[in-house]
DNA sequence: TCCATTACTTATCATTTGATAACGAAATAA
DNA sequence: TTATTTCGTTATCAAATGATAAGTAATGGA
C-alpha cells in the first residue's frame, strides 16, 4: 500500500467533495445572506446556543468580525443574543423563529438535490455509502480523537 | 434505510472535510498569495495546460476576473501563456519552473500534513480508507455521469 | 464582404472580508 | 481593594473578491 498514493486519491476526492459542496449550495435562495454570514447561521442551527468566541474559533475569524457578522444578523432579525446569567460576560447566540425558518428552508433545498444526487443508488448502494462516510470519518476526518 | 438520516450523515461529513482541508492547507507557507489565486495555481498545476474560460468555469469566477487573478499571477512569474496556433483567440496557461517549485513545495507541506493525519492507521485500514474513497467517489461525488 | 460569435482583456466600482487598535463590563486573583 | 484576565463591542482601514460595461482580436458563417 503506498501512502502517497492514497494522498494523491484523498486530494482529488477533497476536490470532488468540495465541488459537489458548492452545487449543492449554490444558489439557495435566502435572500441577501453573505457566505460568512451563511456560514455562521449554518454553525448556529447545528450547534445553538452557541457563544461568539465558538463561532470565532471554529468558522475562523476574528472576535471583532464575528461580532460584526452577528450584529448585521441580528438586525435582521435573523439571530438573537441572550446573556449568561452565571458569567454576564457570555452570551449565547441562536436563531430566531424566522432564521430557523430560513434555514429550514435551505436545508430543505439542499436536501432535494442531495437526494437528486443520489436518486439512481440501490438499497445496497445506500448502504455502502453509509459505511464508507463511517469509516472515513472514524479514520481521517475525526476532529481529534 | 433512510434517506433523511443518511443527508444528515452527509451533511456532517462534509462539514469534517471541510474542517480538516482547512486544517491541512492553513498557513501553507507561500508568500502572498490570496486564497483565490492559490486556488487557480492548485487547478493549474492539476490540469495544466488550461484556458482562462475553463478556470473561470471551473472556479466559478467570471472571465473578467480570472483574467485579472491571472494578470497577477503572471507578473509574478508563476504562470505563463501561450496562444494557440489553430485559434489565436485562446490562450493556453501553465505553471513557470517557480510556479511548479511553488507548488511542489505547497503540495509536500500539506501532504507532511495528511500523513501525519493517517499515521496511527494500520495496513488494513488503509485499505479500507481507499476502498471507502473509491465508493463515494463513484456512488455520490463522481462528477456528472 | 459583412455580421455574429467566441475568447479574452481592461477599467471601474461596490461589497465583502480581514486585520488591528481601543474600549467596556464582568469575572477572578492578588 | 486593586490588578489582571476574559468576553465581547465599536471603529477604522486595507485588501480581496464580485459584478458589469466596454473594447480588441480572431473565427466562422451568411
Amino acid at each position: 500500500m503506498d501512502k502517497k498514493e492514497l494522498f494523491d486519491q484523498f486530494v482529488a476526492f477533497t476536490a470532488a467533495v468540495h465541488q459537489v459542496t458548492h452545487e449543492l449550495t449554490q444558489d439557495v435562495k435566502i435572500d441577501n445572506i453573505t457566505p460568512v454570514q451563511y456560514k455562521i447561521l449554518e454553525h448556529i442551527k447545528v450547534s445553538q446556543p452557541v457563544t461568539p468566541t465558538e463561532i470565532s474559533d471554529c468558522q475562523h475569524m476574528s472576535l471583532p468580525n464575528t461580532s460584526r457578522e452577528l450584529r448585521k444578523l441580528q438586525e435582521r432579525k435573523l439571530v438573537e443574543k441572550m446573556i449568561d446569567t452565571e458569567d454576564r460576560r457570555k452570551h449565547y447566540v441562536c436563531l430566531t423563529a424566522d432564521g430557523e425558518k430560513m434555514m429550514k428552508e435551505a436545508f430543505a433545498c439542499i436536501e432535494e438535490r442531495f437526494q437528486q444526487l443520489i436518486q439512481h443508488a440501490s438499497k445496497k448502494d445506500l448502504e455502502d455509502i453509509q459505511d464508507a462516510l463511517n469509516i472515513l470519518n472514524k479514520k481521517v476526518f475525526q476532529p481529534k480523537l
